[in-house]
DNA sequence: CTGAAAGCGCTTACAG
DNA sequence: CTGAAAGCGCTTACAG
């Protein structure tokens, strides 16, 4: 039964009031009388009472629970995303449940039931996609999506300005003289792939540079995607001098498939990230990237959930975020070859 | 009141049958008439009946809900134990609750206190710290110790051999050569932290070197606190070759202050990192490091869990795992300088 | 300021 | 195989 800890009954009859006397003197003291407050108080300590949450729960329909969905809990750019949603949470009483998704819909499904469940109050996703329940208007429950979103999809969502961040990294590479610059994507799933793709092509026209397919590889967010995008894209034969990542992890497999080639960056290739992970800073060289709000994304994300608990018929909004690009040692001017290419068929 | 989602009541009257009946063919389909049990379902499919978590729990007193404290969730190493932890709390039902404490003991008593609220079964804690609840035998709860742990404490626990890892860390480097091996510890208020550097110790004892504590300097787990404490050892003027470190991330701080004053590594300093994260083997040079088995202990830790709940008496007690030591491009052979030493008093 | 009572939505002995 | 009823531990109108 209650193996652990006295029930609200037990500190009423120890007290000597009603049980609805106890729960007064707890949640709202002023309107106890001050002597019945302190009998109650000591009551509460000799047994060590502490409420039962799911009896509070199932009176108050509140579980005072949060679940943050995570495509990749190992990817330190979601930790800090996740900082700032605890954040926000604690500050509110809110407690946040971690689910990690590993970018699979199946786990994903497994977490948002428990909102059909009652067992969490609403969900902030950093996954690109909409849980279906969302869709049917009677189902709709508390939800937010961060740093990923949908394009069509009715719901709050925060997120950066992929388009603008990726133009700012392919125009630096521009800028320090690059032409045949490569760019590996993410998956076209997510919506934030598709816009850095879409910066970097714009990045290029706009300085009259055309755009060649064969420059683009794709990737799955993974360091080893980088790797083997890299590998991909030499081995096409294309020449090219710096290469525009889609995020950090693949900017890091570039580097290490370009260092096993013997090309060093940024003297022979620059190489350019996304989301200024906690890392970029310390990988040798130095990664140049475009970082997000990480935090401030978390936090904003939490206390827009928190908005909609507060009316259930705020109007959802898309909040987009402005990009900051960090030159560290990764990139570098385009130097005129002597002798042979850069980057050739051969490699 | 219960803005989405049909009660059990109003299934029940949908089917015709008693909420008890509803119950039943939900929990145990095999105890009601089948053509009972397909009237429900109708009825349940109709409505879309989710049952309440909130009231089972009231009913069973089981939350299904598991509380992973950790201590930065930042960091990649406990990313892959979580992972082992979601994996078979999944598969068994079970959800987890994430609780980041960053190395804050006021974090760590709120996630704790969701036990006393009986929001949570139970908690696999990767703090190195025990919730003084446990010490009073009538608030004990379901709790297991992971990957960190408490000497004296009467609690399971689950963790890899850090004397021995730290041995097979340090007889690497005095295999190679090495005679002046500095150490780069953690804080020492997380016992695998004394236990890293007693195995650092033992090993240069049993090569007959002698301990030097100027060669000692302390860090606190972070990239910046291993570029701190490589910058104290290097200001000490204690000329040294090789540098042992208690986790990887200090090992990086290591090799990146190594580098910004043109120390080679392993040219000039050998590196050696702890626990092996996922980055340690992109980074450059390539990181040698002593393997944790996380996604092992993660698994193993719930697994612990689950025993204890599924009995309450079960004895305490300590697992411990081996290391491997992974031997990368951060270690190299010492070798004879010709001219200044590798490292002097004003470098 | 306080108490008796209803009820949140379930599960489960107890009868039949 | 099924139903009526008690009860998990709270909160909160409703009276007084």
């Amino acid at each position: 039964m209650n193996r652990r800890g006295a029930t609200i009954r037990q500190v009423a009859a120890a007290a000597g009031v009603s049980v609805a006397t106890v729960s007064r003197a707890i949640e709202n003291p002023k309107i106890v009388a001050p002597e019945t407050q302190s009998r109650v108080q000591r009551a509460i300590q000799e047994l060590g009472y502490v409420p039962n949450a799911q009896s509070q729960i199932l009176r108050t329909s509140r579980t005072r629970l949060v679940v943050a969905l995570v495509p990749d809990i190992a990817n330190p750019f979601f930790s800090e995303v996740i900082r700032g949603i605890e954040q926000v949470a604690n500050a509110n009483r809110y407690s946040v449940l971690l689910g990690d998704t590993q970018y699979d819909s199946a786990r994903e499904q497994g977490y948002i039931s428990m909102i059909a469940a009652r067992q969490a109050d609403g969900v902030v996703s950093l996954v690109p996609r909409i849980p279906k329940e969302l869709a049917q208007s009677q189902s709709r429950f508390p939800f937010v999506n961060a740093c990923e979103y949908v394009p069509d999809a009715n719901v709050t969502s925060l997120y950066v300005d992929n388009v603008a961040g990726a133009m700012k990294a392919t125009s630096h590479l521009i800028t320090l003289g690059h032409r045949r610059i490569a760019h590996i994507r993410g998956p076209m799933t997510s919506q934030i792939c598709v816009d850095r793709q879409k910066g970097y092509e714009q990045a290029l026209r706009r300085a009259r540079i055309s755009v060649n397919k064969s420059l683009i590889s794709a990737g799955d967010f993974t360091v080893e995607s980088g790797i083997r995008a890299t590998g991909e894209l030499l081995s096409r034969g294309e020449e090219l001098t710096a290469i525009f990542c889609a995020n950090d992890d693949m900017a890091f497999g570039a580097m290490q498939a370009l260092r096993a080639r013997k090309l060093d960056v940024p003297t022979d290739v620059s190489v350019v990230g996304f989301d200024d992970i906690r890392y970029s800073r310390h990988f040798h060289p130095a990664l140049t990237t475009v970082a997000q709000p990480k935090f401030e994304l978390g936090r904003s994300a939490m206390a827009a959930l928190l908005e909609i608990f507060a009316d259930a018929n705020a109007l959802p909004y898309k909040r987009v975020f402005a990009t900051e690009l960090v030159v560290r040692d990764s990139t570098g001017p385009w130097r005129e070859i002597i002798g042979p290419k850069p980057v050739r068929k051969s490699v």
